[in-house]
RNA sequence: CGGGGCGUAGCGCAGUCCGGCAGCGCGCCUGCUUUGGGGGCAGGAUGUCGCAGGUUCAAAUCCUGCCGCCCCGACCA
């Protein structure tokens, strides 16, 4: 009897949980800078996934790609007052290159609102040169002091996307509608029910007039901010010089936007959906959405493998990202453990017998095992697959129903925050929104918001109520017309 | 950046108090045998004991300094 190998049990420590999945899959490890990490080949190609998914969509709205460099004069930086108090603690400069001192320091950016803007301005002229919709995939550096894989690094990777608009009407509708975009895929491929909604004064983005984010609810109730869309108003406009000459023949400043998506949604997934044996992945992200195990004796490894690369071969003709685990050195009941803990969604096993009577045994990575015949594998497993999703999607939003709790009084807040998410109203000054932190290390994390045109809505009846009502600390009138969601957060 | 803990084989650790042959489990390599839920037997390889200096006949072990990592806190658009 081997002993049992994978990650600590989460009701044990979640936070090792997370770190010992991450390494046991496979999908990242550390690298010998502080806070940096390596994505493996596994990791990277549901990152790749996730890019696609993103890319298409972001295409579908108009948007082009494009790549601005990885220094900023430091002098950017300093342009936008909230930015540069924003972004200067965890600033990486470069003081020295070609072996020489360099007259201005260069900073590796933390983000490209400055030098977008800065292009900008040089770019446009017209009315007609409006609206400019980029999107940049690109690595970014934000000296964190304390870091995790995925969810806070030194560097990471992401998107992030920069419009530019005539209108201040034309802007904000593209801020909702990113934040929608962001939504549909945090629904419909990551299978993350997220709260949509808008960020406090306090926790909006340095340089914004207000930011939109998605917040998802993890296994251990704490809350992960899954994306953000950000209105900036005229800020970097006025910052950086952009203006325009409108129709009316009056110069005018432009009105910006920003929208960024990182590779922390990939800790999200791990933290949403991940159980005791690791992984679970979201079919329609995952690398390997079928795995195939072929089971043998000596005598039987020919006929078996063939079974299972013919297989193979149909179920990749219907689109499905297939692998054959036809490695020699383990025996099938590792490899079973071995793919359930890379949190691939089914797995066939192929034995002789399958092989003899024409069937397959079937196995969700969350559900039981089933017999089915081969033949009708081709048609059934992408059926199955989309069950799954919708499985994934409905347990996640159920768990996070059941965490959530409309509260009224300080110590019921207490209660809800130290388990999940609290419903509650607030005053919307910054300085109770600080000691209810200090109080409860719990942080505003969204005021819920719908925005029907763009497809943002929330999926629970008690984040779409509105209301007048009082500050769950202070007493005094709540702002927002409404509750807002209270959590822990990473 | 403050408090605590830990650095010994790829991973997890024992050995450190009380100086005296570098160890265990897993993993890895070879062969045979196995294969329907983490197989078995036999053989084998792998060490800058975090780094530097000191004490000593002798240092993983004692002393000094430094570095790194983890946890808690502060910080974290």
């Amino acid at each position: 009897m081997a002993k049992v190998k994978g990650p600590t049990p989460q009701s044990q420590d979640f936070s090792q949980w997370y770190l010992d999945t991450i390494q046991l899959a496979e999908l990242a490890d550390y690298a010998p800078v502080r806070g940096t990490i390596v994505v493996r080949p596994y990791g990277y190609a549901l990152w790749e996934n996730i890019q696609r998914v993103l890319d298409g969509m972001f295409k579908a709205t108009g948007h082009q790609n494009a790549y601005f460099p990885l220094f900023i004069p430091m002098s950017f930086l300093q342009k936008e007052a909230e930015h540069v108090e924003g972004f200067s603690p965890e600033l990486a400069v470069v003081t020295h290159a070609g072996g020489e001192e360099l007259e201005e320091p260069l900073a590796i950016r933390p983000t490209s609102e400055t030098i977008i803007g800065y292009m900008w301005s040089k770019w446009i002229r017209s009315w007609r040169d409006l609206p400019q919709l980029l999107n940049q995939w690109n690595n970014v550096v934000r000296w964190e002091k304390r870091t995790r894989p995925f969810l806070r690094t030194s560097e990471f990777l992401w998107q992030e996307g920069h419009t530019a608009h005539a209108t201040k009407e034309e802007a904000e509708e593209e801020t909702a509608r990113m934040l929608g975009v962001y939504l549909q895929f945090a629904r419909d491929y990551a299978a993350l029910p997220v709260i949509p909604g808008q960020k406090t004064e306090r926790e909006k983005f340095a340089g914004a007039v207000y930011t939109t984010t998605l917040e998802g609810m993890m296994k251990d109730g704490r809350a992960l901010q899954s994306a953000t869309s950000h209105f900036l108003g005229q800020n970097f406009a006025r910052a950086f010089e952009i203006t325009f000459q409108d129709k009316d023949l009056e110069e005018k400043y432009v009105w910006t936007t920003s929208w960024g998506l990182s590779w922390r949604i990939i800790g999200g997934i791990i933290m949403t959906h991940g159980d005791d044996k690791g992984l679970v992945l979201p079919p329609k992200l995952a690398p390997i959405q079928v795995v195939i195990v072929p089971i043998y004796k000596a005598g039987s490894k020919e006929r078996v493998l063939q079974a299972a690369g013919a297989l193979e071969a149909e179920l990749r003709e219907k689109g499905l990202r297939v692998f054959t685990d036809d490695r020699d050195q383990y025996t099938p009941g590792f490899k079973f453990h071995d793919w359930e803990l890379r949190g691939v969604p089914y797995r066939v096993e192929l034995g002789p017998r399958d092989v003899e009577a024409g069937t397959a045994v079937i196995k969700s990575r969350i559900g039981e095992k089933e017999t089915a015949p081969l033949a009708d594998l081709k048609e059934l497993l992408p059926k199955r697959l989309e069950a799954f999703h919708d499985e994934l999607f409905a347990r996640a939003r159920e768990f996070r129903k059941a965490r959530t709790r409309v509260v009224d009084d300080y110590q019921a807040f207490k209660e809800a925050v130290a388990e999940g998410f609290a419903l509650a109203y607030h005053c919307g000054d910054a300085a109770c929104e600080r000691a209810i932190q200090e109080e409860t290390k719990a942080t505003a994390r969204v005021i819920p918001l719908e925005f029907p045109a763009h497809g943002v809505l929330q999926d629970d009846e008690a984040l779409k109520a509105t209301g007048e009502g009082t500050c769950i600390r202070c007493g005094r009138p709540a702002a927002y017309g409404r509750r807002v969601v209270f959590a822990r957060a990473y």
